[in-house]
DNA sequence: CAGGATCCGTTCTGATACTG
DNA sequence: CAGTATCAGAACGGATCCTG
């Protein structure tokens, strides 16, 4: 991933790399509405995923600088997720497109 | 595609799945600056895409109703795209999301 | 000109079992 | 508890050739 590649790609492409995949928002947005939550937490609120999707996304996410992973050095161990300053900047993109899907789901719901 | 699938998801994945893809949140952001291009305009303005993609992403979108296909009856054919109303009301997402990313980008090439 | 059809490799997503 | 490892299936993206 050289900078130039990421360069030639406009911004709009990046972000939505960033956001993309089926759950990534999703979890921006759980975290927003609990500010901290435990894996097995998330795992929870997210529902229809498993450990290996979850991990990759927050994984991910992490190295975005999306969210934030707090390790408690404990047996049995304790991680928490939290959103990071970059990713609470996220948080009006968000709204907006949930706004936006949910005036779209209400009209093709009637 | 019920639609109590789709009311069991929440609107934000909703609103993803119609952007997601490689390509669709440029096509529209394409449409939004030129207003109407026809289909050889837009493979041109994407560059990295093949007609196979282009066409598939096109009737989702189209049929999402975020953009608005016109053929005319010509021979050579002639087909013109541009975005439709519901499709504009999506500008401000994405122009968020642009403004998101290029302060990323800038970051990340220090 | 604007696609459609086909084939193919990669990536994504998932179910399951296992571990420090 | 919070993952990792493995394998499999589905979806996505792409190159190429063909057509009304």
């Amino acid at each position: 991933m050289t900078k130039n590649k990421n360069l030639t790609l406009c911004s709009i492409d990046y972000a939505f790399k960033r956001l993309g995949g089926k759950f990534k928002g999703r979890i921006i947005w759980v975290l927003y509405h609990n500010e901290v939550l435990r894996y097995g937490e998330l795992k929870k609120s997210m529902k229809d995923i498993n450990t290996k999707t979850l991990t990759l996304s927050l994984k991910e996410l992490e190295e975005d600088d999306l969210i934030k992973r707090t390790l408690y050095p404990e047996v049995p161990p304790k991680v928490e997720y939290c959103l990071s300053e970059e990713g609470k900047k996220l948080i009006p993109v968000l709204f907006y497109m949930k706004e936006w899907g949910e005036k779209q789901l209400l009209k093709n719901d009637q």
